[in-house]
Parts: structure tokens; C-alpha cells; sequence
RNA sequence: GCGGAAGUAGCUCAGUUGGUUAGAGCGCCUGUUUGUGGCACAGGAGGCCGUGGGUUCAAUUCCCAUCUUUCGCCCCA
């Protein structure tokens, strides 16, 4: 039987056309993120188990990581996400590094579960976060990082809505407020998390199943409603609206406002997980009622340092997957149209002689930086053009007799059909011109 | 892990009420004066009808299993 020539299940082949789509991604959130002075890190794509044991549910990481032994018989994870690792990279140097930090990653990550769209098993994401920063100047950078990714890319505000909670609040509105245990708050947290999946009727019964009779006389779930109906912090009752959480997330939006962020609001039915999030959560989500789905998200996690044996180091930050992100990016028509990396495919016009000859000229504009594939087949000109045009590099330089003498070249613009005689030193700043039309233009000014 | 849908050419899909040589568009290859791609014209290659089993004189077609994809549930780092 033939093997199969599929990937593994829910991982994907990158071939060189997606791989420069996911090079293009990877190079503006760099771009971007580094604008705000983040620095990049790595860490080993294995991790002791134990690493996500300590801060997750077991359930998670029994069912959704990949786990193996290795022949010392220690347990060994594929890295599901990348917090506990740059938690244990902050802890390990907690007293020699310099606060604040801004890192930043884009590991490739693994999750076992069945596949969907835009949640594979193998992702990459982008981890951005501050470290040691304790008050709300720290969320409202993160979030204008956040906003700065779209930014660049050129998302408009109406395509994304940035939605905030607070962990503490609603931590706060279901233990205090309502009255539930730790087990009653979360079972409620997870059926907010998808209340939007389900109608209103189920989402009461669902509810009710959750409390006990007596909670139920008392109403509480039509004070949870309440709650959750509130579009706007000033609708909220009025005993959770003076809650300091509370008051921290209005000056949030108000910050981000005044940092032309508009597309900013408070949205109490945000939970987001129930796992290491101490404060404010976040969430981007797409305005497109055709993919109304959460992109990005994160928050403040002050206690994840800490489980290292050190001071805890307070932290904001956020994960970015790259599936996601390019779905949104298609669908609102925000990618571009990629060419090549190589700038010039070479035509040999003549025999293997010529082709000896041409790589002369060849090695002196690769000296000056110019990427340069050189068509060794020895075919005809029509075929050399199709494979140059196939392939999407933007200029041709055809090579014959004829060049080699005169030691001008034919310079053809596959774009454009036009054709011109050029000597060496012009190409190479032509092909400059192309590459970086900004900077040509930033130099003149 | 649970439930629904789908797998036919490289891609998007027709089709066979079970019957001999399975089709289209696009793509690919060759050619239309051997120094010029995209367009046009002509020709051509390429399918164990996802895989394994069952029923049948006969299966790409019906049944079962399995793999893969996809939608939803669960979960969401």
C-alpha cells in the first residue's frame, strides 16, 4: 500500500506560497509589536508535564495535550500554550531582569483535540506580555498593542470589537452578590461563557439545575439575568456598580478612548476560561456576522510566576493565533497579493557556454544583495518565461550572446510586459527601488 | 470523546435508478518560424470513483467498518 501523502491529523504542510503568507504574517506582528519595544524569546516546544499539572485542570491536560514518556520515564508534554513557560523563564531570572519586561514569542503549539475550522491541533500564536506592572497602565498598553496588530494589518476599528471584563468583578457578582460556592461560580461561569450559543429558556434551566431550591426561591437566577442583560456598566445593579473592578474598567475604557481606541466596551458576559486570570480579561472579536468569533484574548495573570517559588511578578498579556488571524484577515479582504522573495529569475538565452558566462554578472548582483535564480534548464525562452511568471517573481533578466558582449542585460517587468537594456549597477538599484519603495521615498525627504 | 454531512482527475464538481469504453471547467504537458510568459487555436497525459470487507452473476453505485475533511456539541490555552 502507498503511503499517504497527507499530513498528520489536523497539522498542516506549509508549502513555499504559505509559508510566505505565514512569513509576511510573522513579519508585521513583529513589526508591530516590537514598535512598542517588546523583545523576542524562545523556549524548548517540550515541557515536563508537571508544568501545566500545577496551574490547569487535570482534565485539560490529560485529554487535550500531547503527552509522551521519554527512556529516562519522565512525563513530557508538547507545549499546549506558552504561559507557564515564559512564567518559568520570568521565575528562573526573577531577581536579575529589568522591570518592566515587554516579550514577546510566536511559538508553534499543540493541542489533541478533534479538528475545526480555525482550531487545529499544530497553531502558532503570539504571545505578548508585560511583567511587573501591577496597575491598569500595563492593560491599557497591552490592549493598544492588540489594537496596534490589527492596525497594521489594516483592519479598520468597525471590523473588530475589543470587549473587557474583570475577573475580580465577576468573581465578586458570583460569590458575594449571588451567594454561590466555588463549585456553583464556576459551573454558572462556563454556562456564561456560552450563553450566546443557546437560547434563553435553556440558559435558565441550565442555571436553575446548578443552584439549590432555597437559591432558587431567593431569584437568584433572575439576579444573575440582570446582571447579564446590562449592555452597560451603568445599567448593572447598583451594588456591583461601585465595586473597585469596576471602576478600574471604566478608567480602562476611558484610557483607551483617549488613545483613539473606540472600538472598546464592557461586556459582563465576557469570561474567558476559568483558569489563571486574576483581573482584567479581554477579547477580540470579529464583526462579521459570518465569522462572529473570538480571535485573541487575554488578561492580567498575577499569580503565575509566583507558583515557582518566587515573589510573584504581576503580568498582563495576551495569545494571537496565526489561524485566526488569517481568516480574518481573508475574509475582510486584507491580504495582499505576495510576490516572491527572489527578485529576479535569470533567462538564459544560449548554451551551457552562455550559462557560464551569465553567472558572472549573476554572482556581482547577488553581491550586492539582489536574490537571483538563475534558469539552468537549458530550455527554450518561452518556457524559462512561464516558470519566472509562474512563480511570481516580478522581474526577468534575460542573458545571451548578445548581453554578454555589450554587458548591458535585458531587464523585463513580468507585471508590467516592459522590457529595457540595462547595465549591472542599475539593476541592482532598480531591484533596491523595488523592494523598499518607502525607503527611497523616506530618503528624499 | 459525542452527533450530523461529505470523500469521483492536480483543483472545483457532474454522473452511474447496480451492467461493458466514468465526464466537464480550470490547471498540467506538447505544438502553432528554436531571443520572450499571460491571450487564442490544435492535440495530449492524467482516475483501483478515499481504504478494507460484505451482499450480488455483476459494486464507483447498496450495506458495514475504517481513514480523512467539514458542521455542531464538549472544551477552549
Amino acid at each position: 500500500m502507498a503511503l499517504s501523502t497527507q499530513p498528520y491529523k489536523g497539522a498542516r504542510d506549509f508549502y513555499p506560497e504559505d509559508k510566505r503568507l505565514q512569513r509576511y504574517i510573522f513579519a508585521k506582528l513583529r513589526e508591530v509589536v516590537e514598535r512598542f519595544g517588546y523583545e523576542e524569546y524562545d523556549a524548548p516546544v517540550l515541557e515536563p508535564l508537571e508544568l501545566y499539572l500545577a496551574k490547569t485542570g487535570e482534565e485539560i491536560v490529560n485529554e487535550q495535550t500531547y503527552v509522551f514518556e521519554d527512556r529516562g520515564g519522565r512525563r513530557v508534554a508538547i507545549r499546549p500554550e506558552m504561559t507557564p513557560t515564559v512564567s518559568r523563564m520570568v521565575a528562573a531570572k526573577r531577581q536579575e531582569l529589568a522591570y518592566p519586561l515587554r516579550w514577546y514569542s510566536i511559538p508553534n503549539l499543540w493541542r489533541y483535540e478533534r479538528p475545526q475550522r480555525g482550531r487545529l491541533r499544530e497553531h502558532w500564536q503570539l504571545n505578548v506580555d508585560i511583567f511587573g506592572v501591577a496597575g491598569i497602565a500595563a492593560e491599557q498598553e497591552i490592549v493598544m498593542v492588540a489594537d496596534a496588530i490589527f492596525r497594521g494589518f489594516g483592519a479598520k476599528r468597525s471590523m473588530y470589537t475589543i470587549k473587557l471584563n474583570s475577573r475580580k468583578f465577576i468573581d465578586y457578582m458570583l460569590r458575594d452578590y449571588l451567594g454561590l460556592d466555588a463549585t456553583q461560580a464556576s459551573s454558572i461561569g462556563r454556562l456564561i461563557d456560552r450563553m450566546h450559543k443557546i437560547d434563553r429558556a435553556n440558559f435558565i434551566t441550565q442555571a436553575e439545575a446548578v443552584l439549590l431550591p432555597s437559591q432558587r426561591e431567593q431569584g437568584v437566577v433572575q439576579r444573575l439575568l440582570d446582571v447579564l442583560d446590562a449592555k452597560r456598566m451603568s445599567a448593572l445593579p447598583q451594588q456591583l456598580q461601585s465595586h473597585p473592578a469596576l471602576t478600574e474598567l471604566h478608567q480602562m475604557l476611558e484610557l483607551l478612548k483617549a488613545s483613539g481606541i473606540t472600538n472598546a466596551e464592557f461586556d459582563v458576559t465576557l469570561m474567558r476560561g476559568f483558569d489563571y486570570y486574576t483581573d482584567l480579561v479581554f477579547e477580540i472579536f470579529d464583526t462579521n456576522p459570518e465569522n462572529n468569533r473570538s480571535m485573541m484574548g487575554g488578561g492580567r495573570y498575577d499569580g503565575l510566576v509566583g507558583l515557582f517559588g518566587v515573589e510573584p511578578v504581576p503580568t498582563v498579556g495576551f495569545g494571537f493565533g496565526d489561524v485566526t488571524l488569517a481568516n480574518f484577515l481573508e475574509s475582510h479582504g486584507l491580504l495582499p497579493k505576495l510576490p516572491s522573495d527572489t527578485d529576479l529569475y535569470v533567462i538564459v538565452a544560449g548554451d551551457a557556454g552562455v550559462m557560464q558566462q551569465a553567472l558572472k554578472p549573476v554572482a556581482t548582483l547577488r553581491e550586492h544583495g539582489v536574490r537571483v535564480a538563475v534558469d539552468i534548464t537549458g530550455r527554450k525562452l518561452d518556457k524559462q518565461f512561464t516558470t519566472a511568471h509562474k512563480k511570481g517573481i516580478h522581474y526577468a533578466l534575460v542573458i545571451g550572446e548578445q548581453e554578454l558582449s555589450e554587458d548591458v542585460y535585458t531587464l523585463k517587468n513580468l507585471q508590467t510586459g516592459t522590457e529595457e537594456k540595462r547595465s549591472i549597477p542599475r539593476i541592482v538599484s532598480i531591484i533596491q527601488d523595488y523592494r523598499h519603495p518607502s525607503e527611497a521615498l523616506d530618503n528624499e525627504l
